[in-house]
DNA sequence: TATTGTTATACTCTATAACTATA
DNA sequence: TATAGTTATAGAGTATAACAATA
């Protein structure tokens, strides 16, 4: 991460690259503030849509949060065997599995989200709450224009 | 790529989640609009860096571009491979490579950014020009608060 | 000594196709 | 037939460490 593109050259103007390099730095920032956790972003994902929504199926958590079926696997086990969420076999359907937050997990969400908080509060200290909410609304805007394929 | 999170979710608040989400948005766009160029969004990001600096040399590329050393290396010969851009050894520095424009780049460039002007105009369409202008400035504002490692 | 570019390597995320077991 | 989850695999992107040539 380094110097960024005035908006007077190709890149600057464009909402993609812009989107990308802001982006990254939530990322890089969110990496360093969960370090020791053990939980990266996309796991975290996915604890958080679980305990929002407890029994949820596997195929749903994917499909929430734009990961294919194939990609959740080896992402599920690696919560299971973290001991952070709890898999069962659906009863009303044998093929699928039903997903719960362990006491650990839930824990650990808690400690996550508290220390997220923090570290967008940091990244985000020279914006008005006006202006966090605007741009969490442009955001919300655009991915409601996302062709949903799977 | 499918629903987005409602505002009332653990990640529905977060602005990591949603930069992560409409990024992906834009690049899962950007790859079918560049379909057929070959072109991709890190090497589309060096072209249009090398074309506003003619001369930039590799290192200097990728400090702006928040790219590795390390990660330049391949990146650069296939554009070079592709005949797109041009290297020589800088004489001032005989350990730095000076990059600029082939021809057949300027060309491919002149018509990826035609293409993605239409691809971020289409995604943008429900927004105003002063949202498109806000959400531009806040994301800038975003890359500003980068920490500068390496 | 420090820096430019290189090589080797590993990990995460993403994507596709073919399989199984259930429905 | 279609769907839930799985396996295998491949490609991008990103990260680190060690090296050669040059400064």
């Amino acid at each position: 991460m380094t110097e960024p593109q005035p908006h007077t050259t190709t890149l600057g103007r464009l909402v993609g690259y812009r989107l990308r390099r802001a982006s990254a730095v939530f990322a890089s920032d969110f990496a360093v503030t969960l370090e020791g956790t053990g939980i990266r972003q996309i796991p975290m994902g996915i604890l958080a849509v679980v305990a929002d929504n407890p029994g949820i199926n596997q195929g749903t958590v994917g499909r929430l949060l734009g990961i294919k079926r194939a990609n959740m696997v080896p992402l599920i086990n690696e919560l299971i065997e973290a001991g952070l969420i709890v898999r069962e076999t659906d009863p009303t359907d044998r093929r699928a599995f039903t997903l719960g937050m362990s006491a650990e997990g839930q824990r650990m969400l808690t400690e996550c989200v508290a220390r997220i908080e923090a570290h967008e509060e940091r990244l985000l200290s020279g914006f008005t709450a006006a202006e966090k909410a605007t741009l969490l609304d442009l955001l919300e805007r655009i991915e409601q224009r996302a062709v949903t394929t799977d």
